[in-house]
DNA sequence: AACCGCGTAA
DNA sequence: TGAACTACGCGGTT
């Protein structure tokens, strides 16, 4: 509906920096009313003098995520203050975002007249940028930040963005213009903006889009229109010596050939949908003129001029590669890389389309039109968030493509699912694929085809079989149209970061959920593969119905007296297994396993710890997969699950995170968890993001952590939680299960039964330290340090206070029926409804 | 096929 | 604050 009012009007009007009307009310400071009204419930009582609370509050950032518990705790509010008033140095810019009204307080700015009808602060100092995600204009200006500007934080009201160098880079290279973002921004913006913030803008866009890399004929060349570019770099100490001299060079040591002439490109599937006859058609229709309205409303001189020049370039060898493109990011000269795949006779086409019947969402559009924006397929990042089809883009860029790809997977299992989707997708034929893992070294005859494999499979260094060289030759000595990367987050590991350049692709589509890493190394993405084209906002497909709603809780669990004695008595170490064996735990993951069964839920329950894991299964009477369950015994509690309705609980070890084809869950509970992993609470929360019951009445799925109260768990609990709070996800704290007391056959209902399994528990602290002894000798020396730099982590989700009934809406009896049986289509109907996904949805 | 040992990721 | 733990994929052996 808001995508309806968001085509040609609003974004004419919104270029031409037209009046609205507003509903919403402004006042001169970034005001606190439009959060704080929903604040009502709650005064989260809170652990005292613990290590994870103090934690907490030390390493407490605020963004506007994080406003609501902030107001909740008096002790916030004290901290803010004292912060105020500090003097800060002139060019203070805080690492990641500054406290509540210190420079947030906008209210020293000068407001146009016209304020109210504008969606956007901009902070004169560090670049954020705050929108009202309730004003008419909030889905056209979010459009466009999401193009200039890096999202921080996305709930609610209020969305939090900031310019940086990178975004700027992303949005040059989609083909954004310096003065485009400059006007456009002061458009929309509610102040003027600060010169400050234009001189940034200026100063970082001059120099981007300038340079390109271009591979030809299997050899890099560097290259630009203009030559005085290019003899900077040669100039440079780190780029000048790389250069290998070709047999063209003029004069000046640069070679010099008529730019490329840019067609129009069709994205593979658009032209389908315009000619289908459902309901669908005009969706995309709107949503490639917003598109067209976007690219008029910021120009797109830049073809034409690229038509007129000729450009220049020198040659590279392909192991200097990624050295370069690093010293290019680090002097400002990031470099391009676009493949004018139309136009290249050289490399055989591939004969692939998108089947007549495959049809691509809005979103899925989008994010394409991004990468191929300009008739070239450009190298980047496309962000969705799991279950939102990121298989489908990647199908759809190589069926636009249209020359060899190779797909790029973490695990086997999602090879063959990649393999799977390809053939059901799109035309491609079956013997023009082909599989390269451990247990299957494939090779296509044809000129071209499609390659799939594992990034261990291709990193490899260490020594191969015979076939496995064999397929490794064949996979290096040719050159390829597009190389995706699926879980492109991996691909700055030390080992994995060599399939770029090992392998030699025209293009790079990187594809993730999560685009984070507990280390700094997700910035080198922008050297290794590109700039992040797209990012989809989780809150807007969920409502619009891609993913599931889900309703995030944290529960806590208080630690019984026995155990907490022993806790505080523990090494750090030993700690771990006490606090997530309280049987306090236990009972609420019990409850809440009854609680979910009895609703028609299926349930995943997620341990890290392997004897917690079983200890767990085994006690409640669940199935349960870790590493060493044999593959047979997998597929059979997995097919039960699935299909059979006894079986609506199973216990996962971290294989559920990657490598396992999970069912629909509808309910996932964690109750341990691999420390402060963003990205694992992200990957197990998309688990359920699939099931899309689309029932109006409330949440569909749940996602619940279970941490035992005043341990190391708060701390790290909060820390996983960032990521999906940035995304907008709301982590209500449930203090009390009612009537888990009431439970029949409550486990460890008597303390003799708690000290029975505290006995247990530290005798198996004592076996792991036995262990652990004879293993330090050995592991010592050779880990690798892991920097945990939380830059994005800002602890302290959002919180509510709330009862489980609340949060269910589950009192009501008919609701509970009506999931049951939904439930049971879900289950019949899997393989239709998996067809259904794609085709007729109306989103 | 199922196991082991290794290197690797997170 | 940083090291802990588990699991993966590969190659090779039984």
């Amino acid at each position: 509906m808001s995508r309806r009012e968001g085509s040609r009007q609003n974004y004419s009007e919104l270029a031409n920096g037209n009046d609205y009307d507003s509903d919403s009310e402004n006042t001169s400071t970034f005001s606190d009313d439009n959060v704080d009204a929903d604040l009502g419930d709650a005064y989260i009582p809170r652990a005292n003098l613990t290590v994870a609370s103090a934690s907490r509050k030390r390493k407490a950032k605020t963004t506007v995520g994080e406003i609501k518990t902030h107001l909740q705790d008096d002790e916030f509010e004290e901290e803010a203050l004292v912060d105020i008033s500090l003097e800060r140095p002139p060019d203070f810019v805080p690492d990641a975002v500054t406290k509540m009204f210190g420079a947030s307080d906008f209210s020293y700015l000068k407001l146009k007249p016209d304020h109210a009808s504008r969606p956007i602060w901009i902070s004169p100092k560090d670049g954020r940028i705050i929108l009202e995600s309730f004003s008419p204009l909030a889905e056209q200006a979010q459009d466009f930040l999401v193009t200039i500007a890096e999202p921080i934080s996305r709930p609610s009201h209020i969305h939090e963005y900031r310019i940086t160098a990178y975004s700027l880079y992303a949005a040059v290279s989609v083909g954004l213009e310096t003065d485009d973002i400059i006007s456009v921004l002061s458009r929309l913006s509610k102040v003027p903006v600060a010169p400050s913030i234009l001189n940034f803008i200026k100063s970082a866009t001059i120099s981007y889009g300038k340079v390109k890399l271009v591979l030809k004929h299997n050899r890099y060349f560097v290259e630009s229109p203009q030559a005085d570019i290019l003899q900077m770099l040669l100039k440079d100490p780190i780029i000048g010596p790389l250069r290998i001299s070709s047999e063209t060079v003029t004069s000046d040591g640069l070679v010099e050939t008529r730019a490329p002439h840019a067609d129009d490109i069709e994205i593979a599937g658009v032209k389908h949908s315009e000619t289908a006859k459902n309901g669908e058609k005009k969706e995309t229709v709107e949503e490639k003129e917003v598109e067209d309205i976007f690219a008029s409303v910021v120009g797109d001189k830049d073809d034409e001029d690229d038509d007129l020049d000729v450009v220049h370039s020198f040659e590279v060898s392909s192991d200097s590669v990624e050295i370069i493109k690093k010293r290019c990011q680090d002097i400002d000269y990031p470099v391009l890389e676009e493949y004018d795949c139309r136009n290249d006779t050289r490399n055989p086409d591939l004969n692939i389309d998108l089947k007549p019947s495959t049809q691509i969402r809005p979103y899925q559009e989008k994010s394409l039109s991004k990468m191929f924006g300009n008739g070239r397929a450009r190298s980047g990042i496309i962000v969705l968030p799991c279950g939102a089809g990121k298989t489908l883009v990647g199908i759809t860029a190589a069926c636009t493509v249209k020359k060899s790809v190779i797909v790029l997977c973490t695990s086997s299992v999602s090879v063959m699912q990649w393999r799977q989707q390809f053939l059901q997708w799109c035309t491609i034929q079956p013997e023009n694929v082909a599989v390269f893992t451990s247990e299957n070294k494939e090779m296509f005859s044809c000129d071209a085809g499609l390659v799939v494999s594992t990034y261990s499979m291709v990193a490899n260094t260490r020594n191969r079989s015979h076939d496995s060289q064999k397929v490794m030759d064949f996979l290096t000595s040719r050159e390829w149209g597009l190389i995706i990367l699926d879980e492109v987050h991996v691909v700055p590991a030390a080992m994995f970061r060599r399939v770029v350049t090992t392998i030699a692709a025209h293009a790079k589509l990187g594809l993730t959920a999560t685009l984070v890493r507990e280390d700094d190394k997700i910035g080198d993405l922008n050297f290794l593969i590109g700039p992040k084209l797209y990012e989809a906002n989780w809150m807007d497909l969920a409502q619009k119905g891609h993913i599931a709603n889900v309703q995030c809780a944290e529960v806590w669990c208080p630690m019984t007296a026995e155990f907490y004695q022993e806790y505080l008595n523990q090494t750090a170490r030993k700690r771990m297994l006490l606090y997530i064996m309280n049987p306090t735990k236990f009972q609420a993951c019990q409850f809440l396993i009854h609680y979910h069964e009895k609703r028609g839920d299926k349930i995943i329950v997620f341990s890290d710890n392997v004897y917690a894991l079983q200890e767990y299964a085994l006690k409640l009477g669940k199935p349960f997969i870790y590493g060493s369950t044999p593959q047979q015994e997998r597929m059979n509690i997995l097919q039960n699950f699935q299909y059979n309705d006894q079986v609506s609980t199973i216990f996962l070890s971290k294989v559920g995170d990657t490598s396992i084809d999970l069912p629909e869950a509808t309910c996932l509970i964690q109750i341990s968890s691999h420390y402060g992993s963003r990205r694992q609470e992200a990957q197990r929360l998309g688990r359920i993001l699939r099931a899309k019951r689309r029932n109006d009445e409330g949440f569909n799925a749940f996602f619940y952590s279970l941490v035992s109260k005043d341990t190391q768990e708060m701390y790290y609990s909060t820390k996983r939680q960032a990521f999906l709070v940035d995304q907008g996800y709301a982590f209500k704290v449930i203090t009390h299960l009612h009537g888990m007391e009431n439970l029949p056959d409550l486990a460890y209902a008597s303390a003799r039964e708690r000290r029975e399994l505290l006995q247990e528990v530290l005798l198996k602290n004592e076996e792991a330290a036995g262990i652990e002894a004879g293993d330090d000798a050995d592991n010592f020396v050779g880990r690798g340090n892991t920097d945990v730099s939380v830059k994005r982590a800002k602890s302290s989700a959002s919180r509510n206070a709330g009862s489980l009934a609340s949060l269910a809406g589950g009192e009501d009896m008919a609701y509970i029926q009506y999931s049951k049986n939904k439930n049971k289509d879900l289950k019949q109907h899997n393989s239709v409804i998996q067809k259904l996904y794609y085709k007729g949805k109306k989103k």
